[in-house]
DNA sequence: CTGAAAGCGCTTACAG
DNA sequence: CTGAAAGCGCTTACAG
């Protein structure tokens, strides 16, 4: 048997712990060549049921699984996409990296999630070392990079974006229905009989919160109320954000009787301050989300929200993906807006009652 | 210029929309050879800070990034981290891979990360998986898999296990310090003067859940307290399994002043069966969770919960995997736990209310 | 149908 | 100090 092995000398190979067989002793182990086992694996060839069963026998035998870093660079592609989330801990992302996995995984691929932080910098961090990795399409999860840097970076890989509208080469974006869902919640209120409607924006120039600013106004003039800016508040899209807004809003004086709040995590804020000031929701004032997380349906009082199933984002947000790599065009649109209308809004009250303290905390 | 450029037929590069420069390239740009480059890049040798400034150059001109795949073929390594997480979308294992992203990103390495979902075969899928991509170690956080398959694996890859204590070669686990957690709430609540002290745990034989009763009875014996089983509730380390064992728990008409639950979540949904029961907290009934989850302090009245700074334990585990992936022994301990006293906890009422119906939902 | 060979882009022992 | 060459483990055009 000559088996000539190669004494390999250079390129040593790394200390793999229990390094796993190879193309060449699952092919040696069948007796035929690691081209065909190749292509066998890769089913681009037509064998004899007996040569397959060897060799499958053979690929049991030594656990055989291709070097994922050998074949991609063979192939020129990882099998791997690349996702820039803003907020790995987030309630939110969490839900649409979950979505993500699991349309990328009925594909055979698999995310190389990185945290963009809301940082310019650290979600161009990302994306470099990304490519750097090879993925073979990246994904950002919303974000702050500027449209032109997106199209840069789409002629070196794929890329869908969402939460805006961008069109370019290699590039897909899948924006969130955020004027559709605002009007759905402020026509809610409105119909309720609230006239005096307060909105806490997240961030001021944040796409998403530009989209659903626009949509309070229009649902706002839809009802024939006059928008009132002293009624917008900015928060951060977080609880703490949602509680300072509130407080000012209360420090205005302005009564209102109904508030919508860029997102849940807001509107948690929100219900936080009002208790604190001893008003309550709804009876004294009715609160609104927006994302409907799952928390939301448990909070006290429930929340109403709306629901834009970010997880069903992520995942047509893998499928896009893919269609870019494959060199399809992707054809899809973000999932549909949808009200859940619980405890935390009601019919508006004849009158508020006036918060138990005005100033805000120090 | 004798540019042998080779007329590459066989393994023809695969697709790479617009791929980038390779060392061959920075490495003529600079007139020196692949090899040096390589050298200035890893610096593997001295040079001449003339030089040093050339190939630096090149290598911004070209935006050379080295090419992961090849670099991990030649290594045997590719500076990426297998993880195993259970739910992606669940704030508690968010906060935990965030720190698992920080702790590894230090050191130039990036996690690939899959969800076990709670699923021994879903768990088994991914590391497979995960070591087929060739990561370097893996990190399970958490997880169902078998002692003795978490041993089988480590003979492939490093591993790093959290939430149970084992020892085995190129293994190493981080048990979170539950039943000091528990014993920190239990006497809190003791006391506050309460004598009848309810337990919501996880899933029955999980072994968090174990640990953390564990906890309680010692607590309890501790204060004097005799241990009651019938107060002894099973949830799902979910809000849904917090409102269903509450129900039952009313159900029992034992009385009981204060309500320990396995986690945040299962307390949430336990303040909300309370609720709906007409009970306050903590008027009628002190509630107490696990994991200070962030929207803890958001919600109504804010949550007293055991801190366990999941946060921090992800990246401990970061830093823990890269000690074995070096050939280092990890000398790590999970982090402590600390009681956060909030608004859900308060002295033992005189009687209790009974609440409103004591039935359960249909 | 199937094998030998070249190539993917890097690293490094060896030999100047 | 530095280059030529071999090797990491795959894939596939080419030639039987």
């Amino acid at each position: 048997m000559k088996s000539k092995l190669p004494t390999r000398i250079p390129g040593k190979s790394g200390p793999r712990p229990g390094q796993s067989a190879t193309l060449r002793i699952v092919a040696r182990e069948a007796g035929v060549s690691a081209s065909t086992v190749s292509r066998i694996i890769n089913g681009t060839v037509n064998v004899s049921e007996g040569l397959k069963r060897a060799v499958d026998a053979a690929i049991v035998k030594f656990d055989f699984r291709p070097n994922a870093a050998a074949r991609g660079l063979a192939l020129g592609r990882t099998s791997t996409i690349g996702v820039v989330a803003q907020a790995i801990d987030s309630p939110f992302y969490g839900e649409g990296l979950r979505g993500i996995e699991a349309g990328l995984r009925q594909r055979g691929y698999a995310p190389l999630i990185m945290s963009g932080n809301w940082r310019v910098e650290d979600e161009e961090r990302c994306v470099q070392e990304l490519i750097a990795r090879g993925v073979d399409g990246v994904i950002v999860f919303a974000g702050r990079l500027s449209d032109a840097k997106l199209k840069m970076y789409a002629k070196s890989v794929p890329v869908v974006i969402t939460g805006r509208r961008l069109r370019a080469p290699h590039l897909f974006s899948l924006q969130i229905q955020d004027a559709e869902g605002a009007t759905l919640a402020v026509r809610h209120l409105a119909g309720l009989g609230h006239r005096q409607i307060a909105f806490i924006t997240g961030s001021e120039n944040h796409p998403d919160a530009i989209e659903r600013l626009r949509g309070y106004r229009q649902a706002l003039s839809d009802a024939g109320i006059e928008f009132n800016p002293k009624l917008v508040a900015v928060g951060d899209w977080h609880e703490e954000g949602g509680v300072r807004a509130t407080m000012e809003l209360l420090d205005t004086k302005l009564e209102f009787t109904a508030l919508f709040c860029v997102n849940d995590q807001t509107a948690y804020g929100a219900c936080l301050a009002l208790y604190r000031q001893g008003l309550s929701v709804p009876q004294d004032v009715s609160v609104i989300g927006f994302d409907d997380l799952p928390s939301s349906t448990y909070r006290l009082p429930p929340l109403t929200s709306v629901r834009q199933s970010i997880g069903e984002l992520g995942e047509r947000s893998a499928h896009a993906i893919l269609d870019l790599v494959a060199g399809r065009r992707p054809r899809m649109v973000a999932p549909s807006v949808e009200l859940v209308v619980r405890e935390s809004t009601g019919p508006r009250p004849e009158t508020r009652k006036t918060p138990r303290r005005s100033g805000r905390n120090a």
